[in-house]
DNA sequence: GAATTCCCGACCCTGCTGGTAGGATATGAA
DNA sequence: TTCATATCCTACCAGCAGGGTCGGGAATTC
């Protein structure tokens, strides 16, 4: 039980982008070097955040990224949504159509098995810790850590 | 973001062993069919279980697994924790040295980079919402809805 | 028009998930 | 003592999704 690791370079690009004064963009590759991340895959993470107007974007020379509306308006929940496509923590969560983990015993109608039961509370723990926690909050804590005095080294693990 | 099929047969196999009585043993065999579960492949979730001191078993005939403890003895993030191995958001929660995603640009000291304030609630979403759930609490849940016909669905909504 | 940058789709590879196969060992019953 | 029932253990395998690359097209600015 993990997320993706979409989920971990969008929160960082969204923390980056967040940092920023966002009257002029942020171009991805700056994004990329700062955080030591391939650009390419960066370009297919964005695109989702785009896609769900949380960030907004200007083509040609001097374009970029940035927040589409300001950090303390973003929960977590929403980029993390964006990002892994749905916050579910079972498959049969997400399309009730293409189960392919068994639902227990009752293939027939919506009615809860009692692993659903747990799923469901799990999924709510999930939800709950995300939407309480806005991007403002990562950014702030972003720029206390930041002025401590180990030096950045970008390490590159394989 | 998704638990392991591991997770789901392993739950309900909890939920089964513990509608039954715990004097005599109930075979996987008995379990497999009642939920449709291929037998072989839960003989290894169930290996899992046994390991974690979670149920007891017998060899030879009339042998089989059942509940180390009282279903209401049992919480489900001891369950879910033996079958999924850890309850990590992410991989570098699980073991600290072998990060394969970049745990942010502070790889050194364990300094917490924003993104892991954000995995640390969403941990502590997780665990929380499991330590509350007892297996009692599951099987009562599973006897309810066993003996209904198809009336009540059960919305326990985030 | 050249540099920059976003945008988009196709492709690829590795590791893990989910599952199978086959046997060894223990136990009770006939 | 032999058979049926079970747990136990290890190895193996196929599919596929995750993580990433590549190449090129379309804006925009200088």
């Amino acid at each position: 039980m993990i997320f993706s690791s979409k989920a971990e370079y969008g929160v960082r690009l969204m923390v980056e982008l967040g940092r920023q004064t966002p009257e002029q963009p942020t171009s991805l590759k700056a994004i990329a070097d700062a955080e030591g991340l391939p650009l390419a895959y960066l370009e297919q993470v964005v695109a989702r955040l785009r896609k769900a107007d949380l960030v907004m974007s200007a083509r040609g020379a001097h374009g970029g990224y940035w927040l589409a509306r300001p950090a303390d308006e973003i929960t977590m929940d929403e980029v993390v949504q964006a990002l892994e496509g749905s916050i579910a923590p079972m498959e049969c969560f997400v399309h009730d159509h293409t189960e392919r983990v068994l639902c227990s015993h009752e293939p027939d109608a919506g009615r809860g098995c009692a692993t659903k039961l747990l799923w469901t509370r799990v999924q709510g723990g999930i939800i709950k810790s995300l939407q309480t926690t806005t991007l403002a909050e990562l950014v702030e804590f972003s720029r206390r850590t930041d002025r401590a005095p180990v030096e950045r080294v970008p390490t590159v693990v394989a």
